[in-house]
DNA sequence: AGCACGCCGACT
DNA sequence: GTCGGCGTGCTC
């Protein structure tokens, strides 16, 4: 009897992507669980490549073409059988490899890192003979130079890229010897600390020699003269300067590099853990949810409550009752950051049974918390997006807070939406999915109303405070009465008369980035980035340009490279804002919130607005959520347009639950509120229907707008984009695939889904990091059989030799 | 993708 | 003859 392993390779791309068959050694027997992650060799070059074991089968006769597995790196298995059909799951709908999706749903800080190690095979002198050309000497020497072994990372580093297969002939030859050792990427709680060595003087002398042909060296050595000494992360970024720059550096003897122990982040504060009373109407809802609950199928219900409804009372109370059960439960919220509060009340409700995933966790944190999970220590997960992977046994119940979130979508591949997951496991465990909204995604309230979920409704504020009365004001009046401004009448007066009561206001800069860039006050020229197209980022933390695609960074020019005129700072417009208050009320304070007075501590600034009374809030996007303030009794949306003619077919609901949001800040306390919407658009109805907190007419309106153009949920939108380095044979094959794809929905066994096909169009960023993005739509549904064209598609494209080069990708409903 | 194999022209 | 360029096809 033979032992064969099922392994998912990573080293497999999507076209060739299966699972392979290995021969598990008598030796490896033991160790080789499934579910554990192991080393196999693949390919012709039988070059090592992680992978992660599937299935174990027993074979009678021997199969002589299979090769063995070299190394099993767990002790334990990471992988359950329950995540193990919820990889298959991610491949099939995400269009990924399977080790991809067993990476997605592991938690980041388990990866190893796999590093060949080189060494010489024979002796030194014999070594540095043998060498037949100036490649092979010179890859000798380096090993010899490094005492006899050196990883590939420093051969390549000293002798070029080609070195590996220099590396590999002398191999071949008996010369060095291969070893590939697997080490912890991430082992502990720690972070590199850059100190200098030397004195500062020394330091910059030794750098100002080549200050121009090495400035990062030059600036990591000023700035650490100037501050003794940092963290290599922080360094890298108010200088631009790679880890590399830093590595040299050290090899320099000008800095040290020393590992220290990270600060934990805060302790979540312990809240109360008096029993939840529910109102009358959040028990019917309660008593309704336990009733699906305890039919132990699978099922979905839409909870729809209006904000200060009491959401948070019902989640808990309905998780206890799952944990009474004996099942366990998992709640995800868009974004950990905005709820404290949330988590303290449900660490002071479940204690340590209650296991906290989310961004702000350093990497072993989040790996803590995960094994925890998996040994079955808690009954209770809380977090963000991917907190859904967590390893949960016998899943009761599923909540996703806040469900119309567009964060609970991953934006790197493969772009899977928590939802979807959720839905899934709750499939497979027979647990029940709550999804809870005061402004649900249209495609939940459809399946509402259709009866696919069940209905679940928390219809009055808790405290019951007044909806605030919200003023609509035209700005196309504003330009007719030729204020040029941004701030219109109405609102003006609004603002007066708050300064007049000694009462704050917030105003809302709707627009997405909040970013700033340079101009050229004379020629117009706006500095773009080299690899992509898109003009760059200031930052003034760093006084640098950045590319938010690509992470290129240079620093800012006071002059134009063009004409040499002086640069001009433009941006989301706050300063702009800013500066028309300061004309308008001269003695008011103003404090300005966007990307650039923030810079990571928003907290701060928020308890100086609260704490000081400063008069007026102006910010972008963040403003507008998980604010609660008692004196703020005006809210100013400037431009809710903004977000509304977007090339999305989601921007009349974003900007819906965005306006609903912004206008139920105002008047959380016992004062009155008001709210003051600028557009011009102001009959549209996406507008005066957030205006009114009218989900019903916003969503009667928006869903007629979806059927009619065959958008969700109605519909099922495809992205399949190409990218490449060329635009033109992006572009071609883009339209080669468009092609292909409208013929074979022709066929006759498929030509009964109702496909449209379009483009090839430019993405909304045409290229990133010198790559050209075109897309071409499919628009059908996602069921399992398109899924199946489609993977047929993506494969043969990448199969193609015309393509290489070329990626394709696909995405389903995506964000943009 | 990454690698070997094979086929062809240039050169010792 | 043989070194090395690139085109082709496979990955348990």
């Amino acid at each position: 009897m033979e032992q064969v392993a099922l392994v998912a390779v990573a080293a497999a791309t999507y076209a060739i992507d299966k699972p392979y068959d290995y021969l598990v050694p008598a030796s490896l027997a033991e160790r080789a669980k499934v579910g554990t992650r192991v080393t196999v060799p693949f390919g012709r070059g039988n070059r090592p490549s992680e992978g992660v074991i599937l299935a174990l089968r027993q074979e009678e006769s021997r199969r002589p073409e299979l090769k063995v597995l070299a190394e099993v790196l767990d002790d334990e298995s990471v992988l359950g059988p329950d995540q193990i059909k919820l990889a298959l799951w991610l491949r099939e709908r995400y269009f990924c490899t399977l080790y991809d999706a067993v990476k997605t749903l592991l938690p980041a800080g388990l990866w190893y890192r796999l590093r060949e190690v080189f060494s010489l095979a024979v002796d030194r002198e014999t070594a540095l003979d043998s060498g037949k050309n100036d490649r092979e000497s010179r890859v000798l020497e380096t090993l010899a130079a490094h005492g006899g072994s050196a990883e590939l990372e420093t051969v390549k580093l000293a002798c070029g890229e080609d070195a590996a297969g220099v590396l590999r002939e002398l191999c071949r030859r008996g010369l060095v010897s291969r070893q590939t050792t697997a080490k912890r990427k991430i082992s502990d709680k720690v972070v590199k600390r850059v100190t200098l060595a030397v004195s500062p003087e020394e330091a910059l002398a030794a750098v100002e020699p080549r200050r121009r042909a090495a400035p990062l060296r030059y600036e990591v050595i000023r700035l650490l003269a100037a501050a003794g000494s940092g963290i290599a992360s922080d360094i890298c970024y108010f200088t631009g300067a790679s880890a590399r720059t830093i590595t040299g550096l050290e090899k320099s003897g000008l800095v040290t590099i020393t590992e220290e122990e990270a600060f934990r982040v805060p302790k979540v504060s312990q809240g109360e853990a008096g029993p939840i009373v529910l109102t009358g109407e959040q028990q019917a809802v309660y008593d309704a949810a336990v009733q699906t609950l305890d039919t132990g199928k699978a099922s979905c219900a839409l909870l729809y409550g209006v904000t200060g409804s009491g959401k948070t009372a019902v989640y808990i109370r309905l998780l206890q009752e799952v944990v009474r059960r004996g099942r366990r439960g998992m709640i995800l919220v868009p974004e950990i950051a905005l709820t404290p509060q949330m988590m303290a009340r449900f660490s002071a409700h479940f204690g340590d049974r209650v296991a906290m995933l989310h961004s702000g966790l350093r990497l072993s944190e989040r790996y803590d918390q995960w094994k925890r999970v998996r040994r079955g220590d808690v009954d209770v997960v809380l977090g963000t997006r991917s907190a859904v992977f967590a390893p949960l046994e016998d899943l009761g119940m599923i909540i996703l807070d806040e469900e119309h979130e567009d964060s609970y979508q991953s934006e790197n591949p493969p772009r899977y939406h928590a939802r979807d997951v959720a839905k899934f496991l709750c499939a497979q465990h027979g647990a029940m999915l709550l999804l809870g909204s005061a402004t649900p995604s249209v495609e939940s309230t459809w399946q509402a109303q259709r009866g696919a979920y069940q209905k679940l409704i928390l219809r009055s504020r808790y405290n019951r405070q007044p909806l605030p009365r919200v003023l609509i004001a035209d700005l196309r009046e504003e330009v007719r009465s030729g204020n040029t401004g941004t701030i219109s009448a109405p609102l003006r007066e609004e603002l007066a008369e708050n300064l007049r009561r000694g009462e704050q206001s917030i105003l809302f800069l709707n627009r997405r980035g909040s970013s700033r860039m340079l101009l050229c006050g004379e020629c117009g020229a706006v500095p773009e980035c080299p690899r992509c197209s898109v003009p760059l980022t200031y930052h003034s933390a760093n006084g640098r340009l950045m590319c938010h695609y690509c992470g290129h960074s240079e620093r800012a020019r006071e002059r134009c490279d063009e004409c040499g005129g002086l640069m001009k700072h433009v941006g989301a417009g706050t300063q702009k804002v800013e500066e028309e208050l300061h004309q308008l009320f001269p003695e008011a304070e103003v404090l300005r919130m966007d990307a650039d007075t923030v810079s990571g501590n928003h907290e701060a600034l928020l308890h100086r607005f609260e704490t000081k009374k400063i008069p007026i809030l102006l910010g972008t996007q963040m403003v507008a959520k998980g604010l609660d303030f008692e004196n703020v009794t005006l809210v100013g949306v400037l431009a809710a347009d903004l977000s509304l003619y977007m090339d999305n077919y989601r921007a009349a609901e974003r900007t819906f639950s965005l306006l609903t949001q912004v206008v139920g800040r105002a008047g959380r306390g016992s004062k009155d509120g008001r709210a003051v919407i600028q557009t011009f658009t102001p009959d549209n109805e996406v507008i005066t229907s957030a205006a009114h907190q009218d989900y019903n007419t916003f969503y009667a309106g928006e869903i007629r707008i979806r059927r009619a153009r065959r958008y969700p949920p109605f519909a099922d939108i495809f992205t399949l984009t190409v990218s490449g380095p060329e635009e033109g044979r992006v572009l071609r094959a883009a339209a080669e695939l468009r092609d292909a794809m409208r013929t074979a929905v022709q066929y006759p066994s498929l030509s009964n889904m109702e496909v449209e096909i379009l483009g090839p169009a430019p993405a909304p960023v045409v290229k990133v990091n010198n790559r050209y993005r075109y897309r071409v739509l499919w628009i059908g549904r996602n069921d399992h059989a398109t899924r199946e064209v489609l993977a047929y598609y993506v494969r043969a494209f990448h199969q193609k030799k015309e393509n290489r080069g070329m990626n394709l990708f696909v995405d389903c409903n995506g964000a943009d």
